[in-house]
DNA sequence: CACAAATATATTTGATACAATCTATTTGTA
DNA sequence: TACAAATAGATTGTATCAAATATATTTGTG
């Protein structure tokens, strides 16, 4: 095996490793205040959606977030029987699920209102980097999305 | 709620979800190289820290892939039934369980040996961006190292 | 040497994730 | 209007992850 072949399959030569390492460390550091809420990561993220835009299907909490069918269709029923939630089926549409807040979802947000300074805190990159960070992170999402629209 | 909390609220401001969205993404381009080779990505990385040195243990795998024991334990166990490790106790030291490649995994790096040159094709983000990414992921990483190491 | 503390793994539990498959609706079309 | 194709969710199976707990072994100390 020539010195490239074996330098590209060195773990450290990879993005995706930092990318994954990094992902798991981040959002690790939102359990300590949101634990104390009983909520996860995921659910949060959930909550975000609701709370920018109430009343959405499963499908575009999914297309915000990016996330499959088969994660959030449980999790979602998690969140309604936690009393954060209700799901409706439209009558538009007998097919699509809609998302609303009840009103302990909505009191939440007041609950969890600190939540994003807290963790921004714990962050250690100067401001500029992180900036920097967000916006390539952000590229390479929109890149890998145009791609995926162009298999279709 | 005031304008600043709001906005920070907002789930395109918070720097852990484009990192988290990104984090499953570039993962998720390793299935289609690594999927007819029967591994998934966690197992692969395991792999490149043992084509790089074989014969260590298992927290060693775990500091060096940042993976909890719980999620090493069965991943290890489950690449023993594969037939591709072994799992021995040190002699040296009991507690010590240490991993070594067997002559299959020794060949799954010829075979796998072109996946990080697929997966760079498939990552949409010009050469230097790529690189900068790269930095800022490790200086994020180190950071948060640091720190843990800071609270002990 | 006895034994408490530290260390290395293993196990268990709860929550994700995604792929594949299935069901119920809706839409397009001959 | 039938009926195939498309769409929205739900379900199932496999694989992670992390936190908490348990177990076995080793080390430090009086």
């Amino acid at each position: 095996m020539d010195y490239d072949t074996q330098g590209a399959m060195r773990l450290a030569n990879q993005l995706c490793f930092p990318l994954y390492a990094a992902a798991r460390n981040v959002t690790g550091l939102y359990t300590p205040w949101l634990k104390p809420l009983g909520l996860t990561y995921t659910q949060y993220i959930v909550f975000l959606v609701l709370w920018e835009r109430d009343g959405v299907s499963v499908t575009e909490i999914g297309e915000k977030l990016m996330l499959d069918n088969g994660t959030l269709s449980p999790l979602l029923k998690k969140m309604e029987q936690a009393g954060y939630i209700r799901r409706q089926r439209s009558r538009e549409d007998e097919r699509v699920v809609l998302i609303t807040l009840t009103e302990a979802g909505k009191a939440m947000q007041e609950k969890a209102k600190d939540v994003p300074a807290e963790v921004a805190c714990c962050i250690d990159l100067p401001p500029e980097k992180a900036q920097t960070l967000y916006s390539l992170l952000y590229e390479l999402l929109n890149n890998q999305k145009d791609k995926e629209g162009a298999k279709t």
